[in-house]
DNA sequence: TTAGGGTTAG
């Protein structure tokens, strides 16, 4: 007897959506730490569509006759969001309150991070502000996140008021808010107040996690703070909590930037040790350190041995490589490594070329850097910042 | 105990 296939609910339906979203925010993310050079992501960016992919999985549901419910439509939006797709985003907004779906508060959150991730923090608190006038409660999680945005745009005053303001609405910040405001402080160089709050955890009933030490070790590190920031190093093994690569680049880096490179190096030994493997971060961390300590050999022979590391050198690390090529005044050698790097697929970018013409106009090679300048406009990248006028007006009038 | 939201690295 043949069975029939039974008719997909609108469950389905919502757990392929939130993998297609979820797979999309990966690798944004993957794109947001830098890895923009990785063609394969862009590739797989701008060929796989996924949000499209996401929308159609959503016209198909329709189709089929399957309502789509607030988690279908969640998904969706926060899809569409990750890409700045605002107005399909708002659109499908009001086709939701169209068929009827009352708005939640996790939704009117995912618009709330949107913005806040943009920087867009005056949209993010119109968000919040409809919100009440709808009677839906902004929550710990709403909060947070224009925690977060407050902290990004560098209005840490206020993000601090905002944490100090929950209770008093019946909310109780979670350590996602602390370590939120922590990392406000810490990049906005006010790692006194930084420590001041990591200290308080404890104290308001909640625990570390990892990303609330790693938080905290970047602050100390990059307020040159290295001897507190390897003790706190300790304290988190002694809580328990597992170092990941996260925390050992982190260390790795405030090492780095602190001219402590061979105590680096014996934390990238200590991580191999422990199983944690060094990614292309790693390495680009003690590439650039080496650099900047003058090491320059060192440096190019830890690049040249990337690729028996398995790992493929990324914009960021021939950057630095072309950058201490031209201190050197090796600049042939730099203009060879330009193209090598488009070969194996990075294409340079503005800073690469900033980075050229600024280390050549420091030792007054005027005609080298201007041939720089000219090919970066043939590629069409344009200097419109402030940098990019110093940057002519070095090359023009030196 | 089927599904959607917030934090960290060059």
């Amino acid at each position: 007897m043949l069975r029939m296939r039974p008719q997909p609910c609108v469950f389905e339906f919502n757990k392929l959506l939130t993998s297609i979203v979820k797979m999309k925010k990966l690798q944004l993310a993957v794109i947001r730490r830098g890895f923009a050079a990785n063609k394969r992501v862009i590739d797989s960016l701008c060929k796989d569509r996924m949000v499209d992919d996401a929308l159609q999985l959503l016209a198909k549901m329709i189709d089929k006759g399957i309502a789509p419910d607030i988690v279908t439509y969640s998904s969706v939006v926060q899809g569409l969001c990750n890409f700045g797709r605002w107005k399909e985003a708002k659109d499908l907004i009001t086709e939701m309150v169209d068929h009827k779906i009352s708005l939640d508060a996790i939704i009117f959150n995912i618009l709330v991070d949107a913005f806040c991730k943009e920087g867009l923090v005056k949209e993010a608190e119109d968000v919040v502000e409809i919100m009440m006038q709808r009677n839906i409660s902004p929550d710990v999680v709403t909060y947070t996140t224009l925690v977060d945005g407050y902290s990004l745009v560098g209005q840490i005053d206020k993000a601090r008021k905002l944490l100090d303001s929950m209770p008093g609405k019946g909310l109780k910040p979670c350590i996602i808010s602390y370590c939120s405001l922590i990392n406000g402080y810490c990049k906005n160089g006010k790692v006194e107040e930084a420590w001041g709050l990591f200290l308080e955890v404890p104290r308001k009933g909640l625990h570390y996690n990892v990303v609330t030490y790693n938080t905290m070790l970047q602050g100390l590190f990059r307020a040159g703070r290295c001897a507190h920031g390897l003790k706190l190093f300790k304290d988190m093994q002694a809580q328990q909590l597992i170092p990941n690569l996260m925390t050992y680049n982190t260390l790795l880096n405030g090492l780095c930037m602190n001219k402590q490179i061979t105590e680096a190096f014996s934390f990238l030994h200590i991580m191999e040790v422990q199983g944690v493997n060094p990614n292309i971060v790693t390495y680009g961390i003690l590439i650039h350190g080496l650099c900047k300590d003058g090491k320059h050999e060192i440096a190019r022979n830890l690049f040249n041995d990337l690729p028996s590391k398995g790992l493929q050198p990324d914009v960021q690390i021939y950057t630095t490589i072309i950058g201490s090529l031209c201190q050197e005044e090796l600049v042939d050698e730099a203009k060879l490594l330009l193209l090598e790097m488009e070969k194996s697929g990075s294409s340079p970018n503005i800073i690469t070329y900033e980075v050229i013409i600024k280390e050549l106009l420091k030792r007054n090679k005027l005609s080298e850097a201007k041939t720089f300048l000219d090919e970066m406009s043939t590629r069409g990248l344009l200097l419109n910042s402030a940098e990019g006028i110093n940057i002519n007006l070095g090359v023009v009038t030196r």
